[in-house]
DNA sequence: GAAATTTAAATGTCAGACTTTTAATTGTCT
DNA sequence: AGACAATTAAAAGTCTGACATTTAAATTTC
């Protein structure tokens, strides 16, 4: 696991590359302060500018951090959990949107990765996720609520149906997953009878919970995605008649 | 959802920002190229090394790549299931590796989510995907394998199971996942012993797939999530002796 | 001893020059 | 006319050196 990117680049890609291989690879460690800009411009024989820029390289993707002002530099960063997020759901929207994946893909993979936490969802679920879910699920009956105010609450919902795992690295990835689907998801207008038709679903995925009815939750996931895909796919038809 | 990060920052992570918008939110197109530097600096009014350190952001997030000479310029790059792979690993590995994630919450975690594809990919298996997995399983049995060489071929073992959902983005995301967990579980030292009852845990996973048997993958993969807790387990034990 | 000031070391920004790459254009020869 | 070679212009990549700004430590002052 060596070099990940640095062949016949650029000085600032093949410097970043180095610092970022040791960052993966541990040799520099979180909180560590890397040499100054002139520092490291002298280490690698180029000048201020090309070690800033790869610099900026290794900001964006938020394995270091700088400070301005004496005894500043640029530091590891350690990686949050709300960083890793936001870097992770930019790079996931970007891959479905540009490489046109069917919407039936994405939405056999966004039920199937929620089914993974079922059986630690229903055991571990606390009252208190429990009631949140409630709440949004009420949310959702009220029948003013626009189509972004909807689909928040849908997100809402499984996020904390995701939560009910208590598993933060479970968490990571399918709170993840199921961000970067939601443009993909909005493009379905939710008519007043499909809203129904979802509320209870999501009635039923509460109930679940409630009774720890694993067979029920992932029944209710299915059938959550086979309706999606129907929906969807009657959007794409009424495109297409247009 | 606008201007994830442009507050009170630099200059350079602005410009960056604003860009990046245009591209996630769909005004700069796949392929499409930005103005050349000197246009940015002019439109921002900043320096050219300012703009340049934006660009770089977006290069090393793979948003846009650039191309010297006439003609060239900074131009929308289509992510590629490649690129968005290695930042998905990339984030995850250090996610993981910096913020002292139990063992146990990995494992848990990792087993959890290849078992979302398991109804695919009994469903889906083809005859070739088997037979990788085959020859993985037999390539394990050799008793001169390093440890390293061990770990890959688990990896490739689960990748290839992973591939049997016929599932892109599913795959997308588990992959990052599995090998995100990979230096964890690399920690691991295999014994003899050890890699025996692992081998007869992916040997039933095969059969579970040859034969459709859900059931079966399902309880396999939450006694291989079992029997890795229990490994992890001793040697953590063990190093806390010496 | 606390508050104000100074200072030095960083990053951030700028301007301008030079280098290298690259594709289109133009010129030349057969 | 067509193939090949030389020219050219536009753009990114790199370098140098200057100045601005920020910040925490060190120093001075009261």
């Amino acid at each position: 696991m060596k070099n990940t990117q640095n062949d016949a680049t650029d000085l600032s890609a093949q410097i970043a590359s180095k610092i970022r291989d040791s960052i993966v690879e541990g040799r520099l460690i979180v909180n560590e302060r890397l040499p100054s800009e002139a520092e490291l411009s002298e280490q690698f024989s180029v000048s201020r500018s090309t070690v800033r820029e790869a610099l900026k390289r290794l900001a964006a993707q938020s394995l270091i951090r700088t400070q301005r002002g004496a005894f500043g530099g640029a530091f590891v960063n350690k990686l949050s959990y709300q960083d890793a997020y936001s870097q992770n759901i930019t790079t996931s929207t970007l891959l479905l949107s540009m490489n046109d994946i069917n919407i039936d893909v994405a939405c056999e993979a966004r039920f199937a990765l929620e089914r993974s936490c079922v059986p630690l969802a229903c055991a571990r679920r606390t009252e208190e996720q429990l009631s949140v879910m409630r709440r949004e699920l009420h949310r959702q009956t009220s029948p003013d609520l626009s189509d972004e105010e909807w689909c928040a609450s849908d997100v809402a919902f499984h996020r904390s149906f995701v939560d009910c795992a208590q598993n933060p690295v479970l968490a990571y990835q399918l709170t993840g997953a199921v961000e970067a689907m939601q443009p993909l998801m909005n493009m379905i207008t939710f008519t007043a009878r499909s809203r129904a038709k979802i509320i209870s679903h999501h009635a039923a995925l509460i109930t679940s919970l409630e009774t720890q009815d694993i067979p029920l939750a992932e029944r209710t996931l299915g059938e959550l995605a086979d309706y999606s895909m129907q929906l969807a796919a009657k959007v794409l038809a009424d495109r297409e008649k247009k």
